[in-house]
RNA sequence: GGUCGCGUAGCUCAGGGGUAGAGCACUACGUUGACAUCGUAGUGGUCAGAGGUUCAAAUCCUCUCGCGACCA
């Protein structure tokens, strides 16, 4: 205890391996302490394998930690499930890319060599992101970790594949799908759209009959080699006569038909279309309708097709220009206009998404019918509450899930072909080796994956043991589980997964368990950086939560995130925030440095009867503060908690409580406990600091010891609102006087004598020793008149006078003249009110008697104020 | 275009019918038995604007302006 800074490093490493070791994270942990009944369940949104720790997993996981702590510290049978998602394209694309150093590729190695790769590429890189998480101070119940691709989770998704396949609940269907060319098959939802700078081509297709053109405008012309039809509305005059003839496509000559469909905007361009019915979700249904062909104009890769004619073998985005270039040479482009419009790009990798027709497989949208009827219900909570209007707006224009990917990295679709009869089916089973139906062995199973987000959207009870089968049971997860821990108690994350992920979840939850998944969900904002940018490795603004724990630790990192987590706002992080909670635990060590200078050991609070004044006073406000964490924890106001416990630790405990035992060594032993005590309010918030300063006071180590982790959480035991209200007066007092000193620069000066007036009656025995020490002067009179020949200031409950000989007047009667206009200013306002006639008829009456009092309190206020103001002036003048 | 959120001290933000709050920054003083990553005292606000409801509006309602997010 010699260095004046506190030093986390070592204490920070040490504690999370002996809480670690001891088992403290797990459900029992806390046995000693577990209430009857009452079990606390929260999933841990599984991080990325591939990823590495971030401001967002940081922000994430200690809100849960928080939660968790709390809970478990609170009697709760926790469980915080721990694990790892598989991240189908980002771990496929990681891999390749080693490959591709190596100097080969999937394809020439093939699926099962690629497969294996990947897998020891998981274990040896996989863990990654979770050491790092371990250096949040998290405590999740790690024997339990899971990876949404071990044993019994593939046994989970193929379970409620199967179901869902024979409940007719997921089709395969040849759809105009969201066509990624490098990723494949997209969901809706993985599409981003971005405003940007396209041109809008006007193309002339000349008629058959040679009678002249008519001229389409289009933003993507390298399509117009799948056109099938140009498309007008039949209301509009200008092409009436068109109807029914033909046109010839530029180049290659192809004739198709004009057509008429009411579907045409006549505003927009030249009020004729071309028809694409393959590349084009609009035309889709165009085709349809209109019975039209379907021409593909590029492969899988967005390679241009035979249809392209001498374009064949063009990438379609680089084939754009080229096809315009030799357009216009032919004279078939009429003009080219600047046009804004909105692209969609992969999610993934950037790449712009081409509407593109496609044998996929989809969960039908009714999946979610009763989710939503609970939902609107009230069945479930959000935090803010206002995401439940885009949540229920989202499911109620649900469109069935796309969840086939091209990738060989996750869950294969458990569809099994057979070559000889043509025989479809779903099997549970992870191999199949003939078919049921004619016995074949003919047979193979469908190439694709599922989307990552399909089995997390089951997380919430596949960790549970639900479809496991046998693996991993009596270790990963225990038969009660689903008992016990089903619904989850609450869910945290990011708002940007609503739809991907806490949507999904609530639809299979309900489905397969007939109850939602979660009773809370909690959505937190995005970290932003010290500007409100977005943080991004282009801008470079990432703010590192490794760097930023190393820098001020991780208790500080975590407090600073709660302080600044409030619902339903951005959180700008700055170095100053983290800074402040950086010297706030240098503060919190100082304050048991001091505790130490005069004792070594302290009592557990429960184990000493509190008797000083001052013990009964910090201990009272230390119960406001338990209250007032408590409430805030239990509506998950991180930041109200943080400032609360900010709050109390350091403007109450250190400032005051310290301060003043200064003047009583008897409360000293008292406060220790208190402190002690405080230390397990702050725990989830600053589990390494809370633990050491504990463990310190008691004068003992972790090492042989109890953890404070798995000790009783505060509750609220004791209020004292009379020596409360004796030490705000004494504080007033002590705050009065410094004041009138610094007016006549002696504020840090030891002064001889101080009178104080109380305007209502204290007991004023043992008061006068805090107010010697910490006013800093030598002898203190009460008086019940005014001295003269003084130094005067005047507060609310009392006044003071410091005599004096000469002094310059000028800074006190400037206060005096302030105060004055301030409280004439309160005093006019208050009048006001009381003069209303509605006021007093209408208003509660603790709230006319409020504003009497005031009143009351302000003019005599004045009258003090003028009356010291008017003898000065005498002095003065 | 639709939905939602935000606009409060120089900055970052709490508050959400009954006397405007915190931290940082700023000013002045300061090494007093832990802490200068600190202490003491102070300065600073027509709560974006306009209407309305109410005895009472920063707070509830309507509109306007500005900013942001999501969806189309």
């Amino acid at each position: 205890m010699g260095s004046n800074r506190y030093n986390p490093k070592e204490i920070e490493k040490k504690f999370y391996e002996i809480w670690e070791k001891r088992g403290l994270f797990e459900i029992d942990s806390n046995k000693d302490i577990q209430e009857k009944d009452k079990t606390f369940c929260i999933m841990m949104p599984p991080p990325n394998v591939t990823g590495r720790l971030h401001i967002g997993h940081a922000l994430t996981f200690t809100l849960q930690d928080i939660i968790v702590r709390y809970k478990r510290m609170d009697g709760y049978k926790t469980l915080w499930q721990p694990g790892t998602d598989h991240a189908g394209i980002a771990t496929q694309n990681v891999v390749e890319r080693e490959l591709l150093k190596e100097g080969t590729t999937k394809e020439e190695i093939g699926r099962e060599k690629f497969l294996e790769k990947v897998w020891k590429w998981k274990e040896e890189y996989g863990k990654t992101i979770v050491e790092q998480l371990k250096t949040l101070g998290v405590s999740p119940a790690w024997s339990r970790e899971r990876f949404t691709m071990d044993e019994g989770l593939k046994n989970s998704v193929r379970e409620a594949f199967v179901k869902l396949y024979n409940e007719g609940l997921i089709v395969k269907g040849n759809y105009m799908v969201n066509w990624c060319t490098h990723d494949g098959a997209l969901s809706d939802i993985e599409v981003e759209y971005k405003e940007e700078n396209g041109k809008l081509y006007f193309m002339r297709y000349p008629l058959v009959d040679d009678s002249g053109y008519i001229v389409v405008a289009t933003t993507r012309p390298e399509t117009y080699f799948g056109d099938s039809a140009v498309m007008v509305n039949p209301d509009d005059d200008r092409y009436k006569n068109l109807i029914g003839k033909k046109v010839r496509l530029p180049l290659i000559d192809r004739e198709i038909p004009i057509i008429a469909d009411s579907y045409v905007d006549m505003e927009f361009g030249t009020g004729a279309v071309k028809v694409t019915p393959a590349h084009d979700p609009n035309d889709y249904e165009v085709g349809k309708r209109h019975n039209l062909e379907f021409i593909k104009v590029f492969d899988e890769k967005g390679i241009l097709n035979e249809n392209a004619g001498e374009f064949k073998g063009l990438e379609r985005l680089e084939a754009r220009d080229k096809i315009v270039e030799k357009l216009k040479e032919e004279g078939f482009i009429e003009k080219i206009e600047d046009y804004k419009h909105q692209v969609g790009h992969c999610y993934r990798c950037s790449n712009v998404v081409e509407p593109y027709i496609s044998k996929q497989w989809f969960v039908k949208a009714d999946i979610a019918k009763e989710a939503i009827k609970k939902v609107n219900e009230g069945e479930v909570k959000f935090f803010p509450s206002h995401w439940i209007n885009s949540f229920n707006a989202w499911m109620r224009e649900l469109r069935d899930w796309c969840i086939s990917r091209q990738l060989w990295w996750g869950h294969r679709i458990p569809v099994w072909y057979c070559k000889d009869c043509g025989y479809e089916w779903a099997s549970k089973k992870e191999k199949e080796s003939k078919c049921p139906k004619c016995s074949s062995t003919n047979i193979y199973q469908d190439p694709d994956v599922l989307d990552t987000w399909f089995s997390s959207s089951l997380w919430p009870f596949s960790t549970l043991g639900w479809g496991n089968g046998d693996w991993g049971k009596n270790e990963k997860w225990f038969e009660n589980d689903l008992k016990e821990f089903y619904p989850n108690s609450l869910l945290i994350t990011g708002f940007d997964i609503l739809f991907f992920w806490v949507a999904r979840m609530m639809m299979m939850g309900e489905h397969f368990m007939h109850e939602l998944p979660f009773k809370d969900i909690y959505l937190h904002a995005l970290v932003r950086d010290e500007h409100g940018q977005k943080m991004s490795k282009s801008r470079g603004n990432v703010i590192d939560p490794l760097e930023m724990i190393e820098t001020y630790s991780t208790d500080a990192l975590r407090f600073t995130l709660a302080i600044l987590a409030v619902q339903g706002r951005d959180i700008k992080l700055s170095k100053d925030s983290l800074e402040l909670s950086r010297n706030f635990t240098n503060k919190l060590y100082n304050a048991a440095r001091f505790l130490q200078l005069n004792q070594k050991s302290f009592k557990d609070l429960d184990e000493i009867e509190i008797k000083t004044d001052l013990g009964k006073y910090i201990l009272s406000r230390f119960n406001r503060a338990i209250k007032e964490t408590r409430e805030n924890l239990d509506s998950y106001r991180f930041n109200d908690a943080a400032t609360t416990l900010y709050r109390f630790l350091w403007g109450e405990f250190c400032d005051w409580g310290i301060e003043l035992s200064k003047a009583n060594k008897d409360a000293i032993s008292e406060l220790g406990a208190i402190y002690k005590e405080s230390m397990k309010l702050l725990h989830p918030f600053m589990p390494f600091i809370s633990e050491y300063l504990y463990q310190l006071l008691s004068n003992q180590d972790l090492e042989n010891s109890k953890s404070i982790m798995i000790s009783r959480y505060p509750k609220v035991t004791f209020f004292d609102e009379e020596i409360e209200k004796r030490f705000s007066l004494i504080i007033e007092a002590i705050v009065s006087i410094r004041r009138a000193k610094t007016l006549v620069d002696l504020a840090n000066k030891k002064i001889q004598k101080v009178y104080i007036k109380f305007e209502s009656n204290i007991d004023k025995s043992d008061i006068v020793p805090y107010i010697q020490k910490l006013a800093k002067v030598e002898k203190v009179e009460f008086t019940s008149k005014k001295i003269e020949n003084a130094i005067v200031d005047v507060s609310d409950n009392l006044e003071v006078f410091v005599p004096t000989k000469t002094i310059d007047l000028t800074p006190i009667l400037n206060r005096l003249k302030k105060q004055k206009a301030k409280i004439q200013k309160d005093l006019e306002k208050v009048e006001k009110i009381l003069s209303n006639k509605n006021f007093i008829k209408n208003a509660p009456k603790n709230v006319i008697e409020q504003n009497q009092k005031q009143k009351e309190e302000l003019s005599e206020k004045l009258s003090k104020v003028i009356k010291e103001l008017s003898s000065l002036e005498s002095i003065d003048g």
